[in-house]
DNA sequence: ATATATGCAAACGGTTTGCATTCAA
DNA sequence: TTGAATGCAAACCGTTTGCATATAT
């Protein structure tokens, strides 16, 4: 999906909500587009700050994620480490994440018959599943040789 | 496992680290040990404060949460909502939970095939698992029903 | 014209921490 | 005796909020 699609989009959002298109909504948007990586409000205040374009708070940078997630542009991912991180969504399928416990690195997966596992475990208890998250917490590939190169040299963990 | 080797158990670990068997660690670990819901750490440090016994203030109770952590008496079960829960390990076997999204209800469950997917995942990415952490959020048995209720009286959710 | 957004700074809420005091070993 | 633990209150940190001002429609 290109980003005049994704702006259109957005619009349409705003209008059904009747909220109105601020040029500090518009550069989060575009911004948040313009990157496939994970961010923090904090990493994306940031980014606004350094580069140039219309002014943008804290406050409206948190208002506006919040916006986003609403309309299902955005969805924000809980790696338990304080804050609250975000990915776009349109264009992306659903996937779960893989975090390293040593340098912080996120990758996704997405693994049919577990997601349709869950759905089996809500149905044998009688709940009816909304949404899920699961994070598999480990030593992504660099992590675990840098950990074994310790070793050899018989440097403890 | 009974409060006694619980207990033991307990006072070996502080041993090991050269920490001491204070009465608030004491009382904490009883109490902890005495309950099987999840409760967070300020739900704990009122129970201390109602029931009788030494009192504990709450960063003591913070510490001691740790501690136990550490030492592998508690798990602590993130579900989003702002707090941590805590439960007890000690003669459990692992589970994940299931979160009402309505009423906040927690329930526990275990599915072999689910943790198994989890370690494919893993290894086909070249990644080493050390944990996880599956929620699935949705709505429990009763608030299905409530909800069904409302829809057959017309009351749009 | 007017309802909505913004920026600022203060508030929030769970958790952690510095420090003087108390206590287990 | 002395290193560790406690209680208190202040600090933390990501996030939210009240309010006066600015702005999109």
């Amino acid at each position: 999906m290109k980003q005049a699609e994704i702006r259109d989009s957005f619009e349409r959002f705003l209008q059904k909500r009747s909220l109105r298109l601020t040029s500090q909504r518009e550069r989060i948007l575009d911004r948040v587009f313009e990157t496939h990586e994970h961010f923090s409000a904090d990493t994306l205040y940031n980014w606004l700050k350094q580069e140039d374009g219309p002014s943008v708070s804290r406050a409206t940078v948190y208002r506006t994620l919040g916006l986003l997630v609403d309309g299902g542009f955005l969805e924000s991912l809980d790696t338990g480490q304080g804050e609250l991180l975000y990915e776009h969504v349109l264009g992306h399928q659903h996937h779960d994440h893989l975090v390293c416990v040593d340098c912080g690195k996120i990758e996704e997966f997405f693994e049919a018959k577990i997601e349709q596992l869950q759905e089996e475990v809500c149905t044998r208890k009688g709940w009816s599943l909304v949404s899920h998250n699961l994070r598999l917490f480990g030593r992504c590939r660099s992590c675990v040789r840098k950990k074994d190169g310790a070793r050899e040299a018989g440097i403890e963990s």
